[in-house]
DNA sequence: CACAAAGCAAGAGCAGTGCTCTCTTTTTCT
DNA sequence: AGAAAAAGAGAGCACTGCTCTTGCTTTGTG
């Protein structure tokens, strides 16, 4: 909170944006987000917001970077309430927190995990970090049982040489040392993670979903947890 | 190809839209879809457009119903090639038809399986029974296993009421005679795969998509084979 | 065959969008 | 104090979805 006041002003103005923009996008969705509105809710002209944001794109940037910390920031509390539960409970608070998270913001979810806004590509360097966070700890879940010697490794053939590449550069990323089979599950479960929320949240198990949502995740955690060997 | 020329005329004017409206789909997205470009595209003049197509989002129901018309045949076509292979093979020539078309067509693909687009509401009347062609064709893999006695049925806790009414709904909706876990695992299956699809296709695994993402999906779908029990 | 009815295409127009440019006022720095 | 930088306002361009009116063409019928 220092600076000049005009450092100040900024700051706060910056803040408004992003505020009114995630109002924006949970009230009307991603493709309605607009300059022009936003800056009537901020009592500006149009024109005024360029000097804060450069375009559309850096508005919708924005936002996704702030969705991405929002969620990792969820996801990570509630992990930090049951440090030394085990791996398998902690893959599971982990799942209900996504799914929560997913619930409570499903716009901004579907600016995260949806299909890209068209014509809109984010710049990996402001993005790549946040939203890589929940993976890592969902990494880290199958790390701490791997050390812990609880994990399952699945006997998987080996991967060829293209994969056995692209699967030591997620150790490297990440800074874990799981074996290549343990990896690729976790890939998988990752996906399937999403995959599980996405279609809850965009409505794919239609209107009623299913009868009971939250029961049908809890089982599909179970599996998937099963899968990830914790 | 009947009726009176006027009526040809028409329906080849329909034709005609939807596919400049697939075209424009495939080059700049679903958000950029404009009604005002495909008449010019048709050399007509915007508001003659709606004598045809009463709304945007009319012909985005249009391209909707198309794509998932296009992807159930892509489906069922490539299930048709292996009419007596065994279950778990079925699955998996499934999966990679499915993986297949959505590298293919990435927008469409993102229009019936990414978020949906904002202030857009499908009308389910006429999308719903072209799209669960997919998950009718998974559960028919599963059902066959289940009747020749190969399929791996998980020894689940029964279901709460509400979840039990739901699958009940799913076996008279799609007419599979399936025990709850199955169901349970199936629709466990279904979202892992569109999952891992939509992570590849819309970029989630970085841009080198971890080295080799045909070699990661094959070992995703010997996972998720398992996971249905075929 | 003639003629009203229905269908079709075009044009103008409204309200909204992203974005750029210019102009004026205010704040900051030297 | 004066120059430079920043902030806000306004006009304007090209685009969008969509509506309404105005003519023209095809259709089915008396």
């Amino acid at each position: 909170m220092t600076g000049t006041p005009r450092e100040q002003a900024r700051a706060q103005t910056m803040a408004d944006i992003t505020r009114i923009g995630r109002d924006h996008l949970a009230r009307y969705g991603a493709a309605a987000l607009s300059l022009r509105a936003v800056a009537r809710d901020l009592g500006m002209v149009s024109s005024a917001v360029y000097r804060y944001v450069a375009s559309r794109d850096e508005l919708l940037t924005l936002l996704l970077v702030d969705g991405y910390d929002d969620l990792a920031d969820a996801v990570a509390a509630a992990l930090d309430d049951v440090p030394d539960a085990a791996p398998g409970e902690r893959f599971r608070v982990l799942g209900r927190a996504l799914r929560s998270w997913a619930l409570a913001e499903p716009a901004t979810y579907a600016l995260l995990y949806g299909a890209p806004v068209p014509g809109y590509r984010a710049p990996a360097e402001r993005t790549t970090e946040p939203g890589t966070r929940v993976v890592r700890l969902l990494l880290d879940v199958a790390a701490r049982a791997h050390e812990a010697g609880t994990l399952v490794v699945p006997q998987d053939e080996a991967a060829p040489p293209a994969l056995a590449a692209g699967l030591e550069g997620v150790r490297e990323q990440f800074g874990v040392a799981l074996p290549d089979a343990v990896l690729t599950r976790g890939v998988l479960v990752w996906a399937a993670l999403f995959g599980c929320v996405s279609f809850e949240v965009f409505g794919q198990y239609g209107p009623d979903g299913l009868g009971d949502p939250a029961a049908l995740f809890e089982r599909h955690l179970a599996a998937l947890a099963a899968d990830l060997g914790v």
